[in-house]
DNA sequence: ATGGGCACCTGGCTGC
DNA sequence: TGCAGCCAGGTGCCCA
């Protein structure tokens, strides 16, 4: 599910909830999520003050007074905000029991998302320190996508989609920025020029902000951290729009599939 | 070093 | 109605 606008969206609407308090237990109903949730975890975080929140890639962060918290959504999670005694529903895996009377419910159907606890630096956690640079941050520009592709055999929407080159984009946003930079999906990264490496990750930067500002794309089941789920579906251009009219030029956008994955473009507006 | 394929999971939809 | 098959916002790991 949850790209970065997903995640960012999340930890935007749970930061005035959880800054400052304090946590009254961690309660894990099903451990059993990408990796395991360690057992002595709800000890080592009973009666920790969160400092605040932060956000590496798709990984979202809270900060504690001894520690930090890492969650991954996976592609079905989401993390929200709610009164400590509302129902628990199916895939609700684990609450972290606020002094507010709030509760971090964290939902996941396909338990592909991910709880870790880290002490010191979090960004030399093993998930943390091999990811590319965030996408807003000023390192990455046309000349660092440039320099990353000049030797990749590979396609453009792999780099994309892989966390080492470039992060925060998934599935949905990686059609969308090559759609916006008017390259196709299966051009080898190593064949893009240098204008068309500054359009890229112009076209990134715009996409990925566009979609924090609408609270993100909900295509199923994402909702923010309370509840709401995000509007960019409204604007996508070409995600899950195969058979459609493309919404520059009319042509029918095309559907294809790269490692597994649904990729789509309009054949005229892409080079 | 790079790239490709697999694995982990549940649920919703399609078509027979 | 039932069920098999396919697809879905991710990514670490293993192998060539």
């Amino acid at each position: 599910m949850p790209e970065l606008p997903e995640v960012e969206t999340t930890r935007r609407g749970l930061e005035p909830h959880v800054a400052g308090r304090r946590i009254v237990a961690l309660t894990v109903h099903e451990p059993r999520l990408r990796w395991r949730v360690p057992d002595d975890l709800p000890a080592r975080l009973a009666g920790q003050r969160i400092t605040g929140t932060g956000r590496r890639a798709k990984y979202l962060l809270i900060a504690l007074e001894s520690g930090t918290l890492i969650v991954h959504l996976g592609m079905s999670g989401s993390l929200r905000v709610l009164p400590a005694d509302t129902p628990r529903i199916a895939h609700d895996h684990y609450d972290l029991l606020l002094d507010s009377g709030n509760t971090l419910r964290f939902n996941d159907p396909r338990r592909f998302g991910s709880l870790h606890y880290t002490i010191g630096d979090p960004h030399r956690h093993p998930l943390l320190s091999r990811l590319a640079p965030e996408p807003f941050d000023a390192e990455f520009d046309a000349d660092y996508l440039w320099r990353i592709t000049r030797r990749r055999r590979a396609s453009i929407k792999q780099v994309l989609m892989n966390s080492r080159l470039v992060v925060g984009v998934g599935n949905i946003y990686a059609s969308e920025s090559l759609f916006r930079s008017r390259i196709r999906p299966r051009r080898r990264a190593q064949s893009l020029s240098r204008e068309e490496a500054k359009r890229l990750a112009k076209a990134v930067r715009a996409v990925l902000s566009m979609a924090i500002e609408v609270g993100g794309t909900t295509l199923r089941d994402y909702v923010g951290a309370n509840g709401e789920p995000g509007y960019f579906r409204q604007k996508l251009y070409v995600y899950e729009r195969a058979g459609k009219a493309c919404r520059v030029c009319g042509t029918i956008v095309r559907q294809l599939t790269q490692q597994g994955r649904s990729t789509y473009y309009c054949s005229s507006c892409q080079k």
